[in-house]
DNA sequence: GAAATGTGCTATAACGTTTCAAAGTATGTG
DNA sequence: CACATACTTTGAAACGTTATAGCACATTTC
């Protein structure tokens, strides 16, 4: 109703200065005198000035602002990561439009469209597919682009991830320590990169240990979801007793969940009659009936160095050069991975069939000592980067 | 490095016409004559032409955009509140600025702030505590404002919201029917507006029932997270037989499953030996151990739905009056709440102590049928509306 | 053949800021 | 007293777009 948009002119009326004034007043105070921007100050507030910011970016010739493109908001990874970009650019003053592309092309590249015509100081994406011509020429025309959990192929711009490859290896290497012999990975579709280079990781750790990749039986699921987890289940319990795993490394903590509840259902005793790691340690993997092992990335760490990168390329001096960042995952023990296979050699519980407490205990070795584990700040997370172009 | 902010200018150049005829390509293609307009679009295409957002603005006088100001991006709540009121800006050529309080007032306040000086169309906003003067002056200078997930006290403003009474009421009921008596409900704080309705609700069914309101027993939580939740079933685990509850009705699915663990732990059989149910209905519910009853709130109609409001208050024809839209939520009933007490009247299963397969069959009676359902679009939801001011 | 009616385009004035050279106004120096 | 040296403040010119009034020309109408 009270409709009065009202503009620095009319602040600059009513304190009897002149528009340079008031827009030094809101810029730079330090450069006018006590009592005008006392004075100033005060006609501002009574007028209930606000700041016309559509105004300053078309002076400026670019917003404050840096888009970040996701697959998918409602996925707990992203919003960790989008946690990580917002605080590292609202230390630098901007912030952040948040698109959803839902993973389909369109709707990513309409969203590419529009942070262009708002002038973005840049864009932080997780492409659907790769990186294409589309990203390309908006980077041509200036917008610095770094890519989120995907490798730049071309090196024409920077990337984060994380090393999957590695997560695998660790999961795996943990299954082995714990003398687990018959390993399982259950995954897919195998097209999504992540999941096969996770596979990768555990065949990694099994060849390190002297084993024969092809030892790893490998169930291919359609999805990363609970039921295709069931159905990966129920297809481990099928087999014979002789050859069925004793532990089993899932793509994902919805996948492992699945498992975890199949093997519940047929009173298959975890960890002792079927051991289970997951990925990517969701927030309900310490909250299952049985607390899950899961292989976590840094998420908030991931966003944050997305964040600073372009932010360096964007505002930085020119000296800028691409940079691909790739993050270590932890691995996180808990109940469902602890201790031995029950034909294990020094079986140090009863052999008894039933589950025992799955106790509110924590996990008696967790990889985070190892690692700094974010004390108080931005300090430099613990990466291996490689410089190019 | 190519960077050449290519304006409308050297595009009217390129193609031998005036700013204005550029101007009309772009909005209002079908007033300039065919081969010109090939002309220009050509020259768009081959000088890769972006239009400037904040030109566009700054000659409007307001943005193409709203802003929807949530406690938690990582809370799947609001995510799915925001893919609704995505939805529904899109269709009206909106785009959506994702702002995130973290329940601080300080940092909501300075998301009202840049929200305002973007010039968006309207504001949807969780406030941190309640409708208050911040918001108030807001609206006064002429930005519409609706309220998500919390009353507007005021009437001053539109507001959508979720009636908590009923669904504390629907969870109670069921577990009524169920045959349980002694009922106990977990939550808290009770200074939360969510938490002290839901125990209302269930007042209210226990005192329809003819029984005495004072009946059920409460036990109230520090916080609504799993840790709590184990604690509130240590507790309940600890009454002595007798007088222990058959059911607990929890104020939402974390405390829900941490009350679960502990049952499992404890060897008490869910439902058989203590029938749970929870509310918000999370991914996981379903995916629990013993899946999960649950309340379900209809979150992204309620995204929807505010949305709607605002954008009819915004663009409308000024005839547009505050409403208070409260949604009913949904009973899930899953096997954490199914069949009766062990001490019921009409045992139907063996009284074995061993807790039965938590089958992947699919609840018995879901609420969903009596509801349309969503089919295939945007109808106008079941709600109970006022009008006012 | 003049007047009326379109059609297609152009020139120009905003929109609200920031920036920057230049103009004022004190204050101190020779 | 003239003059340099700060320190403040001003005025005007952008930034890229859209809306509007009006111009030039072609077509129809009397």
């Amino acid at each position: 109703m009270a409709d009065t948009p009202v503009s620095i002119r009319e602040v600059a009326a009513l304190a009897g200065v002149s528009l340079g004034t008031v827009s030094n007043v809101l810029n730079r105070p330090e450069v006018v005198a006590e009592p005008t921007r006392t004075r100033v100050q005060a006609a501002i507030k009574q007028l209930g000035f606000i700041r016309n910011e559509s105004a300053r970016q078309l002076r400026a010739g670019r917003s404050r602002t840096i888009g970040l493109v996701v697959l998918d908001v409602a996925n707990p990874f992203f919003t960790d990561v989008a946690r990580g970009v917002e605080d590292e650019a609202s230390e630098a003053g901007l912030a952040v439009i948040l698109c959803n592309s839902d993973d389909q092309k369109a709707k990513e590249s309409r969203y590419l469209e529009v942070l262009e015509e708002h002038r973005v100081q840049g864009i932080l994406i997780t492409p659907v597919s790769g990186a294409d011509k589309r990203l390309a020429s908006v980077q041509r025309r200036g917008t610095p682009v770094v890519l989120v959990d995907s490798r730049s192929p071309s090196r024409g711009q920077c990337s984060v991830s994380v090393d999957d490859v590695l997560g695998g290896d660790l999961a795996v290497s943990h299954l082995l320590e714990g003398g687990h012999e018959q390993i399982a990975f259950v995954g897919g579709p195998m097209s999504v990169r992540q999941v096969s280079d996770r596979r990768d990781g555990a065949v990694r750790a099994l060849e390190r240990a002297g084993r024969r990749g092809a030892d790893l039986l490998v169930i291919e699921t359609p999805a990363l979801n609970v039921t295709a987890g069931q159905r990966a289940g129920a297809a481990l319990a099928g087999l014979p007793a002789g050859t069925r795993p004793s532990a089993v490394f899932c793509a994902n903590d919805l996948l492992a969940l699945g498992v975890l509840q199949e093997m519940t259902t047929r009173r298959i005793p975890v960890p002792h009659g079927v051991a289970i790691v997951g990925y990517d340690d969701v927030d309900f993997a310490a909250a299952a009936a049985v607390p899950l092992s899961s292989v976590r990335q840094p998420r908030h760490q991931l966003g944050r160095a997305a964040a600073q990168l372009l932010i360096e390329e964007a505002l930085g001096d020119g000296t800028h050069r691409h940079r691909q960042v790739v993050f270590e995952p932890d691995l996180v023990v808990r109940a469902s991975s602890q201790g031995r296979p029950r034909r294990a050699r020094r079986p140090r519980r009863p052999p008894a069939e039933a589950r025992e407490p799955a106790g509110a205990d924590e996990p008696a070795r967790t990889s985070e000592p190892a690692r700094a584990g974010e004390p108080a700040g931005a300090g430099d997370p613990p990466v291996a980067s490689e410089a190019a172009s």
